[in-house]
DNA sequence: GCAACCTTTGCAACCGATTGCAAGTTTCTT
DNA sequence: AAGAAACTTGCAATCGGTTGCAAAGGTTGC
C-alpha cells in the first residue's frame, strides 16, 4: 500500500538504519548518504509511519482532548485554539466526546489503547476525580477550566472562579444596586459553584444588601430565558450575576421580551466573554476570561510534562477582568 | 510502563498467540484458555495496544476529521455529531484544523503518517480538489457539505444548494415581495455560490421581479451586519436571501438597530438552522439543513468504504425544507 | 607511516501485536 | 475402535520502524 523504509533503503542502496537515521533528528549520518536517502524518499513519496516508530520510541505525539461541553458556543473557540496550538507544536489531538458519559474508565482505556502521550480534560463540569483517573493510569493530564483548590493531584489551568464571583459582586455594588440576585445553573459545574461562593462571600460584608439566588435547569439559552421569565412573574432583584454568559443571553432575551431595558431596568452581569455578547445591540457586561492564554498555557504545560512526566502538579490561574 | 501481551501470556501460562486470539473477534480459542487469559488480563489491567496491532492488521480505526470552519457556531454541533457518531462505531477522530491553510499536501502527509483509515473533509469552503488530494493519495475520503455536481471523484454528502436557492426564491415570491436581494459572502464558498445561482435561476422565470445582489466581506455576524447597514443607507430591497444564517443574524441585528421590524418592514430568509435563529424573539425564517442525517450518513459512508475501498464515488444529497 | 581517535554504517535484536502453518487434541462417523 | 473431520495451540515470521553495538572508514598528530 504505502511506501516503507525498506523500499527507500533498497532504492538508495543503503541499510534500513541509514534511512531511519536520516529522518531522525540528531542521528549520525553523513551528508552523502543523507542526500542519497532523501532523493530516494522523494522519488517514492515516502514519509515515515509515525505509529510504527512510536512502538520503539514510546512517543506517539497523540494528545487526548476530552470534553463534555459541545453546546456552549464558547467551546468552538476553545476547540479552535486547542487544535491549532497542538498542531503548531507537532502534536495531534485525538478527540473524546464525553456527552452522556461521566465514567472516566472508558476514556482512560481508550486513550491508553492509542497510547496518547498526554490528555487534556477541557471542561468545568467534570469533577477533579475524572482528571485524576488519567493521572492514576499513568497518563500525564492537564485539567483546563478545572478548579484549583481541591485537586493538587493534577495540573490545573484556569481562572479563579471564586474571585470572579467577588468581582461581579463588587461591580454590581459599585453601580449602586441594592437588591442583587445570583442566577446559576445545575450544581454539577464546580466553576459556577465557586463563582456563587465568591459572590456570596463578597456580599456578606454588606449586610444592608438584599440578595437572592435561583438556579436554571441547564447551562443553556432556553434555561436562562425560562428562569428569568419566571423571576419576572414575581418581584425580581435589581441586578443579576449569571453563572455563565449563555444564561445571561437567555436572561437578556427574556427581559427584552418583557419590554424591559437591560442595564437600565434590570442589570445583568455575565461571565465568559462569548462572542455573541458583543453582538447584542445591548452590550452585555461580562467578565472576561483570557481563553487564549489559558489554552496556550495548557499546551505549554503538556509539552513540559512530555519532557518531565513526574513533574509536580501545578495550578496556573489567570486573572479576569470586567 | 504499560502491560503487554507477553506478560499476560506468562501469567496465564499460554502462548502469546492465545492471548492475541482471545482479544480478536472470531478467532479460535477454547473456553478454558479464554477464561485463563481473561483472568490474567483482568489481574494485570491489560488492554491491547491498538497501534501495535494496526501494524499487522493495517487498520487503525483512526479517522481524520478535517475542517477550516471554526467560527460558524453551527460547526460546534457538527463536531459534536461527528465525534459521537464516530466513537459509537469504535472509530476515533483525529482532528485537523485547517484555519489559515488551503494546501492539502500537509494534511495529507500528516494523516498518512498516522495511517488514518479514512478522512472526512467537513467544510463547504474547501474546494473539491482538496478532498480529491486525499483520494489520490489512497486515503478514502468523504466530503461532507461539499458540492456534488463537479466532483464525481470523491464521495460527497450534503444538500442541493442550487435547489435551496430556488426554494428561497419561491418562498419570497410566495410572500408577495416584488423587490428581492441576495446577500452573500466571499466567493470561496462553493455552497453559497450555488445557492446564489439557484436563487437567480428561479427568478429568471419572473422578469417582473426586481433583483439585486451584494456580498459581505466574510461569513460572520459583523460582516452581515455591516453589509445590511450599508444597504439601509441606500434603498434596500423588500426582502433578502442570505447565503448563511450567520449573515442573517447580523443583518437582523442591523435592522433592529434601525428600528425596523424584520419580517414586516424587510423580509430575511437564511439558511442553516442555527440554534440561535430560534433564540431571537423575532424568529428568523430559515431553510433547514438536516445536519444530523448528513453526518450520520457521512459516517455510514466512511464505514462502507472501510469494507470496500474501491467503491464507486457517490453523492448523497438531502432535501431541505423551509 | 602508524597509532589513536572520531564518525559513519550495517547487523541484528526489539517494540507489541497478528497470523499462516503444522502438529496436537478432541469430537464425530461408521 | 479406527479413521476422518474439526478444533486448538504454539512456533516463527511479519508489520514498519529504532537503536546498541561493533566493525569499517576517515582524520589527526607525531
Amino acid at each position: 500500500m504505502s511506501v516503507t523504509l525498506k523500499e527507500v533503503a533498497a532504492l538508495a542502496g543503503v541499510s534500513r538504519s541509514a534511512v531511519s537515521r536520516t529522518f531522525t533528528e540528531g542521528a549520525s549520518v553523513s551528508a552523502k548518504t543523507r542526500s542519497k536517502v532523501e532523493k530516494a524518499a522523494q522519488a517514492l513519496g515516502y514519509s515515515p509511519n509515525a505509529l510504527a516508530s512510536s512502538l520503539t520510541t514510546g512517543r506517539t505525539k497523540l494528545i487526548g482532548l476530552i470534553s463534555n461541553n459541545f453546546h456552549n458556543p464558547i467551546f468552538l473557540e476553545v476547540f479552535d485554539q486547542f487544535t491549532r496550538a497542538l498542531q503548531e507544536r507537532g502534536l495531534r489531538p485525538l478527540i473524546v466526546n464525553l456527552t452522556d458519559e461521566t465514567e472516566p474508565a472508558n476514556s482512560v482505556r481508550m486513550l491508553r489503547q492509542y497510547s496518547v502521550d498526554a490528555a487534556i480534560v477541557a471542561s468545568s463540569t467534570l469533577p477533579p476525580s475524572f482528571a485524576k483517573a488519567f493521572h492514576d493510569a499513568g497518563v500525564p493530564v492537564v485539567h483546563t477550566f478545572g478548579r484549583s483548590a481541591t485537586s493538587p493531584e493534577v495540573h490545573v489551568v484556569g481562572i479563579d472562579n471564586v474571585e470572579c464571583g467577588r468581582m461581579a459582586a463588587r461591580e454590581l455594588l459599585a453601580r449602586g444596586y441594592q437588591r442583587l440576585g445570583y442566577l446559576g445553573g445545575p450544581k454539577d459545574a464546580t466553576s459556577a459553584l465557586d463563582r456563587h461562593r465568591g459572590f456570596m462571600e463578597e456580599l456578606s460584608n454588606h449586610p444592608d444588601i438584599d440578595v437572592t439566588h435561583c438556579f436554571a435547569g441547564a447551562y443553556s439559552f432556553e434555561a436562562g430565558r425560562a428562569e428569568m421569565l419566571r423571576l419576572l412573574e414575581g418581584s425580581p432583584a435589581e441586578a443579576y450575576f449569571c453563572g455563565d454568559d449563555i444564561l445571561s443571553i437567555g436572561a437578556l432575551s427574556a427581559l427584552t421580551d418583557h419590554g424591559l431595558n437591560p442595564g437600565k431596568d434590570i442589570g445583568i452581569i455575565g461571565l465568559n466573554d462569548m462572542e455573541m455578547s458583543r453582538w447584542e445591540s445591548v452590550d452585555l457586561t461580562t467578565i472576561h476570561q483570557p481563553i487564549k492564554q489559558i489554552i496556550t498555557s495548557s499546551v505549554d504545560l503538556v509539552e513540559e510534562m512530555l519532557k518531565e512526566p513526574q513533574r509536580y502538579p501545578e495550578a496556573r490561574i489567570f486573572p479576569c477582568r470586567v
